[in-house]
Order: structure tokens, then C-alpha cells, then sequence
RNA sequence: GCCGGGGUGGCGGAACUGGCAGACGCAAUGGACUCAAAAUCCAUUGGGCUGCAAGGCCCGUGUGGGUUCGACUCCCACCCCCGGCACCA
């Protein structure tokens, strides 16, 4: 018998499959569409363990839809601007263009290892000028639609990497730059934003779209809506000076005993009195030094400082006075509130510290009149309230903010925690931001006939933290296209997250020189079937594409609002020792060397084995090893009986799918009337497989697919002798193939030709079942006496409820275990169970 | 603190819509083959008790309660773990 090669089968077949352009997917097909795409990677160098666990099951699944007679668009590319490889030409004097191709290069080679059916001829690069024209053609395109600004503000700057970073780019409790770990700073910068605002409730919206509860989830918190009143707080011995405070809780106004302004709100000078001023300014200067030092003191005591200026209340004329504290932030709402300490919590522990009075306006139920011990949240009936005293509270903060909007003094308003996207990047690998700064003619964009505006090749990559264009006086310096004067380009590049906001267009006509995309092509490809890739990506890269998606939809691109249609995040793939893989643990897996000595195969069916996709997990190396002796038990099972003179199928051909549909066999072996037992028990065995396995792929559930083809393969084996030859043996075999064919191409390519049938596996149609055969004959019968399992007995698959209970009561040990006790009552289950009760 | 997800053998994990808990794989133990080893194959493998044996009995899905003829699954309370957000008014 031929022994099982995979690294030499491996090779042979990717060869041929590429030479073949087998799995090319057809612009306007008359086959049903599906387009199937997973996150393209950063060209890192080395194509990692965790790259394969996003990849290989993708590809099987992808591999589905293609059996199943779909004309599935699998492509693939590379993220090919960003940090690394600047960093790289500053420490190692290598272009980043270089590093960035050396890496695609060799990532080229190992990701054709997996034996994938992607699609190289559409490969999207993001760093090349013939896709970022069109990052600045979007840009430029947002600019006239007012959705690109320039603006001064606060912005995160991350002191190792030289660049700012947009909001959702700094991470965790210590405020660090997302990418290298640095505890970020807070800079005022004039930068380029895109108003991702505009499109916050929309955003929040995910109806016509199954993503995952829990992407849906952190993006709907990210955005972070919360709906209230922004009212107006008049200033007493200060004419004509208001500021306005924005509150969820109308309901509480009454309740309002101070007010408190954001250190760095701009009316805080103004208004405060001269006595107060030195102890303002500390304060101040302590809370501005506070926010650049560690805030790492967590329960920090909220503090402040009265500023000698009192707030008028607008629903009852009380005078309340006016504090600044930090615990209120200039970046969200007005930078500035109403003080109501009954009913919030912050409020109330600055109350007490400062002896102000707590004014309870939503009575808890069964209160008594007496302070409260902490701030009451809840819903409640109004106290205190003027007019609106005994009403419910919720009925209070409809009818309170009726009344500050009628008189002109509130209105309702949403808040959002989403702010706009900030990406400018003071770095070179980036794409450059199609703009010009003007003396006389002020901030002027370039025009659309001078794009791309390329990236200079000769750059000096230095390690000064001063971005190359930026020094680069060619690059630098430009002429006004609205008055020819002398003007200066804009060195800031953009972030890498808008090449991925549309790259899925990209690829639906990757060579149009025209336009982003082919519309046409578009119409018959777009939008994204199903989706996947890391959850790491969910308040940045998912939210930015939907974002983009519905700008382009505005712009008249697109007639879609969504994407992708279907999103799912798989887990992530641990080290051996249960940790995250680093190289400084040294629990790095390489799969190039797995791929060598077990084959791409085994190593792709190890990685679906391991548990659900979605919760990711330890690397095993004898895991792996158990997986590759199941794919030499299947090699085994199908060559021992290759030889036998009746193991030739009938009628086989480019159709010869094994069930209904497009069957050529118009009486295929497991449907004879005269099959013996154990022919009806293997073809019971192959159907009820096939079932098994079409309904875990199509829901990702691959280990259990794999689990299943395992038990059918032992089984396979145990009847192998007996079995070979029949009818029902050879359509167990071709189904074996067909089902593993998904997930590991080779073997099944490989097994598939040394059974004589016709060239290619992956050309044939997926095995459909006959649900009657997949059902068992036999069925075992649990007999329950108390709920407790006192036998088991083989019944045919169709016993009726009143047989199964007669059978049941009729039973030797359920009349032992009823010990003479009467029967209450008989619970049955069909096919299942019967379970007497007794009295 | 809030939001989301999760706790099942020595390990990774199965279990339809409430109906045989532990599929499949790993590890382990015993055996076959071998001069020997590796590989392969066969058997056993949740815990406890009991029987010469075939077998039998009890316990068992984070904890405590509840609903039900019957609960890993549903309800209530709690503990622990992972992820996200966090002075967001």
C-alpha cells in the first residue's frame, strides 16, 4: 500500500490546483454569489501559529459554500502600511518598502502551504500607490462633504512611536498606546478628524445584520448614548453669563444644591472672585498636572474648590454655589453639571465633604423624611419639587424637560462617549493626506487629476521622532493649485485603519484604475457574506468599515448600510504552557514545522479539532499528533480496499455528488429495497454523517465535525473486512472523502484520485443525505422507574407511545425497582425514554 | 461599580427544544506484535461501595435553594474566572 506522504501530496496539489486556477471566483456568474472574507494580516515577516487558526477554518468554510454550488469570493491581501516597518528602517537602515515586499514575499510562500483556495490574482496592497489613491480620493471626498475637518483639541500622543492616536487606539486603566505599550500623553494638536459622530445612532443600530452579541455590545457602549436635558444655569451678579449642563436625570433638578464646572472650562476665570482666585489656580494647576501623571489612584477622593460664584436654579430660583472640581470633564457633555447629591453618587460624596445641603426630590419608597445614607438612584414618587411633587419620576422627567425646553431654557439632547475619529499620524508609512496649506488661500485640497500623492521614495528614516515628510523639503514643499503660489504639503499620513475600512471593496475589482471599485461588479459581489477574524478589532477596524460604509452609501456607491452581513470571531490560540505566545516565553508554535513533518493538513484538521472556534485555547503537541493518526487511519481505510475488483464506482462524473441532487446514479446502493443489515447499518452510518457534518460546518462547529468523521472512520475500519466491495462500502468511502474535503484538501484530493474518480475533489458537489437513513432503525429506550434508569432496551426507531409504555410496565427490573408500588403515572418520550412514576 | 462571556473527568472538550452526563481526542494503565524499542493494534479508564463472578448499589456538571415525573440545560440567590468599559453627569 502506498504510505501517507503529506508533505510530497501537499506540494503536488497546490501546485496543480494554482496551475488549474481552480477555485476562481467569476465576476456575474449564474451561480448563486458568496463572499467569504477574513481580516487580511500585517505583514509581520513570519507567518505565525495564530494566523493559520484565523485562516484554516475560514478557508474550510469557504470551501462549503463552493462544494455546495455557490461561486464564492475568497480573496486575500496584506495591511501593508504601519509602524513596524518604519521602525525597522530607522534601526536596521531598510526602506520600509522593502521590509514591508520582503515580508509579503515570504508570508506569500507559507500562507500557499495552507492549501487554501484564495484567490492571489485580486491580492489587495495596501501600501501601494495604486490602492491609497483611492484612501486620499475618500478623503477628499469626505473633505467636500464636510465630513473631514481640521481641528485644535487635546489629542493622545504616544511618546515612543511619535504620533498621535485616535481615541479608541489608547488602551486600559493606564491609558497606553495600543500598539507598544507607552503610557500615552495629552498634547494640543491641530489634526485631521472624520465625523464619525454624524453617523453615532446609526451606528448603534445593527438590525439586518448577525454579528456577534458581544461585538454588538462593546460597540454600542463605546458609542456610549445617553439621553437627557442640556440646560442653561444663569449666573448671579454676572449679566448675561450662562453655561449650560447637560443631565440624564430632568427628574432631579430641584434637587440641584451646587453646580460644578470642568477645571479647564473657559468660564472659570471669568467667574472667579477675586478672593478665591489663588486657590483656583492650585487647584487648576493640580488637576492639569494630574491628568499627564499616573491617575493610577483609582479611589482617589473626588475634591474641588469653590470659585465664589453662585448658580441660579431654573426651576425654583435657588442660588447654589458654583465649585470647580475635576471629577468633571471639559470632553464630555458641557464640561459642567448640576450638582444633585441625593441622587448621584459622586454628588453626594462631594456634598458631604464640602457640608452641602442633600435635597431629596425622588422619594425612595417608605421614606420617612430622613437623610438618606447614600445617594437614592432609582425611579421613586417627587419630593420638593414645586409643582411636580408626587408624581411619579419618571413622569417628573418628561414633564420637567417639557418645561425647561418651553420656556427656552433646556432642550433634549443626546450625548455620545464616541468621539470623531482622529487620524492624522505624524509618520511616513502611512498614506500621505491629500492637502495644502496656503498662505493667501488658506487650508486648499488637492485636486482629484494630482492624485496619488505619493510617498517620496529617498526619505531619511532617523531616529529624531520627527516624522520623514516632514523633513523631506521636496516633499514639503509644493505650489498652491488655486493661486500657483508657494505653499507647504500637509506631512501627516493617515491611519492605518482607513485602509482596512474598505479594502472588502478592493478586492471585487483590485486593478480598476478608474475608481475603488468596479460598480457593476460590486452589484453582483458586495456586500460581504460572512466575515471573520479576532474580536480584538471590535470598537476600531468594525466600527470604522460601518462607518465608511455608510459614508459611501451617502456618497452613492453603495445601495447597502451594512458591510458585512455575518461577522465571526474566532478565539485566540495559546502556547503550550496556557499562555499568550510571545518570544520571550518561549512558547512560540511554528507551524512551517508541522507543516513539514505532519503535513498542512493534519495541522489545519488539529486546529479545528482543538474545541469551538470561538474560544481559541492551548496548543497540544500530542493533540496534534492524535489528529494526524486519524488522517493515516482514513488513508488507510480508503487504500486497503482500492484494489478490490467491485470498489470501482459505477457512474461517476463531474456531478456525481452522493445524494439527491445531481446524483448520476439514478438508484444509488443505499436506497436498494433488498440491502442486507449490516449494508443498512453502514449506509445508516454514512447518512447520519453527513448530516452530522453539513450541519456543524455551516455553524463553524468543526471540532464536532471532525469528532463525528472520527467515529465514522472507526467504524469504518471495524466493519472494513466485511463491508468491502458492497455498493454501500464505495458510497462510504467517496462521502468519507467528500465531507473531509473542506478541511483537508490534500489528503482528499490525493485519496479522491487513487479511487479513480475524476479530477477535481473540489469540483464536486457536497454529499446530501437521505434524512429516512439517517435516522437509526434501532432506537435504545430508556426505562426510568422515579426518574432513576433502571434498564435499557432496543425497540424498532417507529414504537408507539402505548407500546413503549407496555413494554416499559411489562419490564423485569422497572417491576423490581416498583417494588409493588402503584403507577401514578407514565412519562414517555418517543424514541427516547419511558419513565413510570409511581405513588 | 457597570456590561458581555464562562465554570462539566488527570487535560482539550461533547450533550437536540428539559429526557442515557462525559461523544471524540490526549494522557494513563494492562495486553498483543518485537531480541528490544518505536510505530501499530486490542482492552480498561468520573468517584465511591459491593460481589468469586456475571453483575449490583450510591454519589457526581462552581455553591445553596426552587420548578418538574425528570435539570449540565429553566428560575432565584451567591462564589469564582476571562474580556471590555469606567468620575460619561
Amino acid at each position: 500500500m502506498v504510505r501517507y506522504d503529506p508533505v510530497t501530496i501537499e506540494a503536488k496539489w497546490q501546485t496543480r490546483w494554482e496551475k488549474d486556477r481552480l477555485y476562481e471566483a467569476r465576476d456575474f456568474d449564474a451561480r448563486r454569489k458568496y463572499y467569504f472574507l477574513t481580516m487580511y494580516p500585517y505583514p509581520s515577516g513570519d507567518l505565525h501559529i495564530g494566523h493559520w487558526y484565523a485562516m484554516a477554518p475560514s478557508d474550510a468554510a469557504a470551501r462549503l459554500w463552493r462544494m455546495r454550488g455557490y461561486n464564492v469570493l475568497f480573496p486575500i491581501g496584506f495591511d501593508a502600511f504601519g509602524l513596524p516597518a518604519e521602525n525597522a528602517a530607522i534601526q536596521h537602515g531598510i526602506h520600509p518598502y522593502q521590509w514591508t515586499m520582503e515580508n509579503i514575499a515570504r508570508m506569500r510562500r507559507q500562507l500557499r502551504s495552507m492549501g487554501a483556495m484564495w484567490e492571489w490574482s485580486r491580492e489587495v496592497v495596501t501600501c501601494d500607490p495604486e490602492y491609497y489613491v483611492w484612501n486620499q480620493w475618500f478623503f477628499l471626498k469626505m473633505y467636500e462633504r464636510g465630513l473631514a475637518y481640521r481641528a485644535l483639541a487635546p489629542v493622545d500622543w504616544c511618546p515612543k512611536d511619535h504620533t498621535t492616536l485616535a481615541r479608541e487606539q489608547v488602551v486600559g486603566d493606564e491609558r497606553v498606546c495600543e500598539r507598544c505599550g507607552t503610557p500615552v500623553i495629552k498634547k494640543n494638536l491641530e489634526q485631521w478628524f472624520l465625523k464619525i459622530t454624524a453617523y453615532a445612532d446609526e451606528l448603534l443600530d445593527f438590525s439586518g445584520i448577525e454579528w456577534p452579541e458581544r461585538v454588538r455590545t462593546l460597540q454600542t457602549n463605546w458609542i456610549g448614548r445617553s439621553v437627557g436635558v442640556e440646560f442653561e444655569l444663569t449666573v448671579q451678579d454676572h449679566p448675561g453669563v450662562s453655561f449650560r449642563v447637560f443631565t440624564t436625570r430632568p427628574d432631579t433638578v430641584y434637587g440641584m444644591t451646587f453646580a460644578v464646572l470642568a477645571p479647564e472650562h473657559p468660564l472659570v476665570d471669568r467667574l472667579t472672585a477675586p478672593e478665591r482666585r489663588a486657590e483656583v489656580e492650585a487647584y487648576k494647576f493640580k488637576a492639569a498636572r494630574q491628568s499627564d501623571i499616573e491617575r493610577l489612584s483609582t479611589e482617589k477622593e473626588r475634591d474641588g474648590v469653590a470659585i465664589g460664584a453662585f448658580a441660579i436654579n431654573p426651576m425654583n430660583g435657588d442660588r447654589v454655589p458654583i465649585f470647580v472640581a475635576d471629577y468633571v470633564l471639559l470632553t464630555y457633555g458641557t464640561g459642567a453639571i448640576q450638582g444633585v447629591p441625593a441622587h448621584d453618587a459622586r454628588d453626594f460624596d462631594f456634598a458631604r465633604k464640602y457640608r452641602l445641603p442633600i435635597t431629596v426630590v425622588v422619594a425612595p419608597p417608605g421614606w420617612d423624611g430622613r437623610p438618606l445614607p447614600e445617594a437614592y438612584l432609582e425611579e421613586g414618587i417627587m419630593a420638593n419639587s414645586g409643582p411636580f411633587t408626587g408624581l411619579p419620576s419618571r413622569e417628573g422627567w418628561e414633564r420637567i424637560a417639557d418645561d425647561l425646553q418651553r420656556r427656552g431654557v433646556g432642550q433634549r439632547k443626546a450625548n455620545y462617549r464616541l468621539h470623531d475619529w482622529l487620524i492624522s499620524r505624524q509618520r511616513y508609512w502611512g498614506t500621505p493626506i491629500p492637502m495644502i496649506f496656503c498662505p493667501r488661500c488658506g487650508t486648499v485640497p488637492v485636486p482629484e487629476s494630482d492624485l496619488p500623492v505619493r510617498l517620496p521614495e529617498d526619505a531619511e528614516f532617523l531616529p529624531t521622532g520627527e516624522s520623514p515628510l516632514k523633513l523631506h523639503e521636496r516633499f514639503r514643499r509644493t505650489r498652491c493649485p488655486q493661486c500657483g503660489g508657494e505653499a507647504e504639503r500637509e506631512t501627516d499620513t493617515m491611519d492605518t485603519f482607513i485602509d482596512s475600512s474598505w479594502y472588502q471593496y478592493r478586492y471585487v475589482s483590485p486593478r480598476d484604475a478608474q475608481r475603488p471599485f468596479d460598480p457593476q461588479a460590486g452589484r453582483y459581489w458586495l456586500p460581504v457574506d460572512q466575515y471573520t477574524g479576532g474580536v480584538e478589532h471590535a470598537v476600531m477596524h468594525l466600527l470604522y468599515t460601518r462607518f465608511w460604509t455608510k459614508v459611501m452609501r451617502d456618497m452613492g456607491l453603495v445601495s447597502f448600510s451594512e458591510p458585512m452581513l455575518r461577522l465571526f470571531n474566532q478565539g485566540v490560540i495559546l502556547g503550550e504552557d496556557g499562555e499568550k505566545m510571545s518570544k520571550s516565553r518561549g512558547n512560540v508554535v511554528n507551524p512551517d514545522e508541522y507543516v513539514n513533518s505532519v503535513g498542512a493538513d493534519t495541522v489545519r484538521a488539529y486546529l479545528m479539532f482543538i474545541g469551538p472556534w470561538e474560544g481559541g485555547g492551548p496548543w497540544n503537541s500530542r493533540g496534534i499528533e492524535g489528529v494526524h493518526r486519524f488522517l493515516q487511519r482514513v488513508w488507510n481505510v480508503v487504500h486497503e480496499t482500492n484494489g478490490n475488483p467491485h470498489a470501482r464506482s459505477a457512474g461517476s462524473g463531474r456531478s456525481a455528488g452522493t445524494g439527491e441532487r445531481g446524483n448520476a446514479d439514478p438508484q444509488p446502493a443505499s436506497r436498494g429495497g433488498s440491502r442486507s443489515r449490516d449494508n443498512r447499518e453502514l449506509a445508516h452510518w454514512t447518512h447520519k454523517t453527513i448530516k452530522k457534518v453539513t450541519d456543524d460546518l455551516e455553524g463553524f462547529h468543526f471540532n464536532t465535525a471532525i469528532a463525528a468523521l472520527m467515529e465514522y472512520v472507526n467504524y469504518l475500519t471495524r466493519v472494513k473486512s466485511a463491508q468491502a466491495g458492497s455498493r454501500a462500502w464505495q458510497e462510504a468511502r467517496r462521502s468519507l472523502i467528500l465531507l473531509l474535503a473542506p478541511m483537508t484538501p490534500h489528503i482528499a484530493e490525493e485519496l479522491w484520485e487513487s479511487m479513480g474518480e475524476p479530477y477535481s475533489v473540489h469540483h464536486q458537489q457536497w454529499p446530501s443525505y437521505d434524512a429516512t437513513l439517517a435516522r437509526a432503525e434501532l432506537a435504545t429506550l430508556v426505562l426510568q422507574v422515579d426518574g432513576k434508569v433502571r434498564d435499557r432496551v432496543q425497540v424498532p426507531a417507529g414504537l408507539t407511545d402505548a407500546d413503549a409504555k407496555s413494554l416499559a410496565l411489562s419490564n423485569e427490573k422497572v417491576r423490581k425497582f416498583m417494588d409493588g408500588r402503584q403507577v401514578a403515572d407514565v412519562v414517555v418520550v418517543p424514541g427516547r425514554l419511558v419513565n413510570v412514576v409511581t405513588k
